[in-house]
RNA sequence: GCAGGGGUGGUCGAGUGGCUAAUGGCACCGGGCUGUAAACCCGGCAGACUAACGUCUUACGUAGGUUCGAAUCCUACCCCCUGCA
């Protein structure tokens, strides 16, 4: 049955490596390319679910370390999993904790074994492994689960990256290993519960993530190594971590079209609307970034003509939407400088409105993005957005 | 009326002879944010000139005075607060 495959490519661009496709799991079908709004503590911070579900996100992302730490994923288990926990039945992929190896930076101690870290709640001992990450990702109930890696930091020497790539893919063979251990008691289980279900609907699905900085041979490596292991899609992770932007198109443009074409592409922790427009452009299907929203809680927001902070005076008495072109519910209703006096005021809605605006722009614009995919219009749609997104920038 | 305390830059509030164009908070202005230690962080904030080092002007209730030099000391006046009548 065709709802029981994972990923399946709809339409391939001809002048680009873009394309279109369709991820199905248990909560969700998500039309790629797809942007994940962040969710890292159970939360899209400053929304709620209904605003996710009105703006149609399909899946959102959910974070090992932070869920571990507060409130625990036992906790989270035992009332019945993170979906029913923060009460979200589409999808959900977590971010298995690599990410904070590199965030954590002075609080973290990285061995073969797993990464020690200083809880940034309580300066408390903490240890996460590939096995302790599969865990908690199991006990939280994720549809989609990372693979636990050291995002390498930038820069890194040749040496360093290898040696990086390599812990990664040591630990990505360990993640399979523990995943599917817990997978076969899944199903053992499901068996011995419901012998008549015949449903063969994984519950969830392991991304591995490639490592090798900005170095091509070492992400060829990297992938070649993920690819001996297995996964059920593959992260190009270790970008956006302060490299020059073309560095990143360029190592994004070397390896996208290198990793399998029959399985989801998701480029880790990007990014910018012309991040977004471009790397699907090399053949990305997946992106997450806390940029729509952390830069909404700070006032920025993004429109058509690039972005603008509503915080500046010169808007303290446009009458005018956020976004003239944007026909997301707070662009219908609430001015300029309504939403500037409520960030003067420190008032959450100003946090609210914007973190809204911001998700609808970045939704929509994926949704652009897939429609003139499956018209062949991308490489027109892609020429025209950038000229917009660039030139007028003033004329907010 | 008497006694005591006080009037500092948009605001609150330090400073009690030169190191003070004046600490700090707030407000205001601007910038940054890419798998969230982030409703956060950084910078600016008397005016004029300069690419810049910097220079000049005007400033600590008002008006005088002492001094090489005053927001800081003295005198008078104005205003505010507290207590007693």
């Amino acid at each position: 049955m065709n709802e029981n495959i994972f990923f399946q490519i709809q339409q391939q661009d001809h002048t680009s490596q873009a394309r279109t496709g369709l991820i199905t799991t248990a909560h969700s079908q998500i039309e790629t390319p797809v942007f994940m709004p962040v969710g890292t503590r159970g939360t899209v911070k400053a929304l709620t679910q209904e605003m996710l579900e009105t703006l149609d996100a399909r899946i959102i992302l959910g974070n090992t370390y932070h869920l571990f730490l507060r409130p625990g994923h036992e906790l989270i288990a035992a009332l019945g999993g993170l979906h029913k926990f923060m009460a979200w039945p589409r999808s959900l992929l977590t971010d298995s904790g690599g990410f904070q190896v590199f965030s954590l930076g002075a609080l973290r101690k990285i061995k073969e074994e797993g990464v020690e870290f200083r809880s940034h709640l309580d300066g408390s001992k903490q240890f996460i492994s590939p096995e302790v990450s599969m865990q908690v990702q199991h006990a939280l109930g994720s549809d989609i689960v990372m693979a636990f890696d050291e995002c390498t930091p930038y820069p890194a020497t040749h040496d360093e990256a290898k040696k990086s790539l390599e812990l990664t893919s040591r630990w990505a063979r360990r993640s399979r290993v523990e995943f599917d251990r817990f997978s076969q008691q899944l199903a053992v289980g499901h068996l011995a519960d419901d012998a008549t279900q015949t449903n063969s609907l994984r519950n969830s699905f392991l991304f591995g993530i490639i490592q090798g900085s900005v170095y091509h041979d070492l992400r060829q490596q990297s992938l070649e190594q993920l690819l001996e292991i297995g996964f059920e899609g593959y992260a190009i992770g270790g970008l956006s971590v302060g490299e020059e932007k073309a560095m990143m198109y360029d190592t994004a443009e070397f390896i996208a079209p290198l990793l399998p074409a029959d399985k989801p592409r998701y480029l880790m922790g990007v990014g910018t609307p012309e991040d977004l427009v471009e790397a699907v452009a090399r053949g990305v299907d997946m992106f997450d970034c806390v940029m729509p929203t952390r830069n909404a809680r700070n006032g920025q927001v993004f429109t058509s003509r690039g972005k603008l902070n509503v915080r500046n005076a010169k808007y303290a008495k446009e009458a005018r939407p956020l976004d003239e072109d944007c026909a997301c519910a707070v662009c219908r209703r609430y001015s300029r400088a309504y939403i500037r006096h409520l960030y003067l005021n420190d008032e959450m809605l100003a946090s609210i409105l914007c973190s809204y605006h911001n998700l609808a722009f970045y939704l929509d614009l994926m949704q652009q993005i897939r429609q003139s995919i499956a018209l062949g219009e991308f490489t027109a749609f892609r020429a025209g957005f950038l000229s917009k997104y660039k030139s007028v920038e003033a004329a907010n």
